[in-house]
DNA sequence: CATGGGATTGACT
DNA sequence: GTCAATCCCATGC
């Protein structure tokens, strides 16, 4: 059932397979954690970076579904997406933010934090904390340095919150950007009406 | 060839 | 809440 969740994540349109890919695994090395944040990039939109159409920068993101696009951000961070939709249209998935699963003691390190929910709590953070940088772009993701994987077996078919992106300054209207409802890894809170709706799947704040 | 902007974070007020 | 850090690449002259 949820198995090959991460499987039929990359044969969806973009925005089905962010809502999809939340719940699931990244790795790299031995540090690993739970997809809790995602956002959709579409080369049809202009918060995209193949909204300008292919280019040395956004060759990757019009390749074949299931390679990693790692990009610089402000010139300082790495940023992962998953690259899903045929080969030739321009399409990714953001992951935002993790919940650490294994390789905590290594994320520590990496990042000088101890709090867990400071490890992977942006997409810059979950980069550094799993050791991943540009170098890992146009890597594949199932079966190469960073894993791609199921949601945990032991664990409950997470409830997704919906809300705007983050962080853009175009195309800020859509609402492509999926949450674990409750969960406190997620990079910023979302707006009181879609946190009463969190709140509502029984998964306290604390 | 020079310039401007960005899918962010951490430190400081 | 405000702000600097830092660099690739698209754009324009």
């Amino acid at each position: 059932m949820s198995a090959d969740r991460h499987l039929r994540a990359l044969e969806l349109p973009v925005v089905e397979a962010a809502r999809m890919l939340v719940g699931c695994t990244i790795a790299h090395g031995e540090c690993s954690g739970v997809i809790v944040e995602t956002e959709a990039y579409h080369d049809s939109e202009p918060a995209c970076h193949a909204f300008i159409g292919l280019t040395p920068r956004t060759k990757t993101l019009f390749e074949a579904p299931g390679i990693a696009y790692v990009y610089r951000s402000y010139g300082i961070h790495a940023l992962l997406n998953v690259v899903v939709e045929p080969e030739g249209v321009g399409a990714a998935v953001l992951i935002r933010a993790l919940e650490p699963l294994t390789g905590l003691d290594t994320m520590r390190a990496r990042r000088g934090l101890d709090r867990p929910t400071d490890l992977c709590s942006g997409p810059g953070k979950l980069t550094q904390a799993l050791g991943i940088w540009l170098d890992l772009n146009e890597t594949p993701l199932l079966g190469g340095p960073i894993r791609l994987g199921p949601p945990p077996p032991d664990r409950p078919e997470p409830a997704a919150v919906v809300g705007p992106r983050i962080g853009i300054t175009r195309a800020v209207d859509l609402p492509w950007r999926f949450c674990v409802a409750g969960n406190r890894n997620v990079s910023r809170p979302w707006p009181p009406g879609l946190m009463a709706a969190a709140l509502g799947q029984g998964q306290g704040t604390g």
